[in-house]
DNA sequence: AGTATTCATGCACATATATGCACGTATTAA
DNA sequence: TTAATACGTGCATATATGTGCATGAATACT
């Protein structure tokens, strides 16, 4: 495709400068919904988690896996038992930095529009 | 299910507050590359932006729909053709907005861990 | 040792989404 | 009027992702 050298060229790109995949992760009905729980009830391990979803225990077990893999949530295994709970400071650094990236990239498009 | 309940109970909520479709519609590989093309070269009709893509007219057009009904680029009629834009206001409206939210809801947790 | 609990993983299946083609429509050009 | 161009949409198919069950591993309990 190319498409993107452009942009590149400007020093930006949504693909180098913002974490797709974290995004991509979070903004799933699942997944979010997850978040907002342990938002709300703190460090939990995975069969408390599932207990308040329809989905079966590996279903949420594999949903945290791939959270934990782009870095929304921490996870700490105790025992048996594996505890998850919300990376909040990672997750509010990303928000803030392809907020800033974001509006970078914007600005070119608006200095054309004039 | 009833999850959300708690935390809409504390003003926060991810489907209330935060544009769910639109990062659902932009997280997209295919669409964040139409994003930087039209960051890239204003404002475009499908037939110019289809031809630097792989996929079809009828697919390009299909996401640039999708685009228009999130907020994400602009629609205008000229004739037989159909140009499409950013709306970079709306789109950094969004992230300012969500960051701000995110840091809101992400506050509540912080608290907890305390 | 034997049993129960918690979890990860592989597999088959269901569902969602992306894709391309074929067609019809609207607009423009000849 | 006829032909050409740009577009939208319906349909069938391909691909991606979500889901649940079954199994085995690791740990804890008796």
């Amino acid at each position: 495709m190319g498409i993107n050298k452009n942009v590149i060229a400007c020093g930006q790109s949504l693909n180098e400068n913002i974490n797709f995949d974290f995004y991509k992760t979070l903004f799933d009905p699942v997944r979010s919904d997850i978040l907002i729980y342990l938002v709300s009830y703190g460090k939990k391990n995975i069969k408390e988690i599932s207990e308040k979803f329809t989905q079966d225990r590996s279903v949420i077990s594999k949903h945290l896996d791939l959270m934990h893999r782009y870095g929304i949530v921490l996870k700490e295994k105790q025992g048996r038992n594996v505890y998850y709970e919300i990376n909040s400071s990672f997750i509010m650094e990303q928000f803030e930095k392809t907020t800033v990236n974001i509006k970078k990239l914007l600005k070119l498009s608006d200095q054309k529009a004039k």
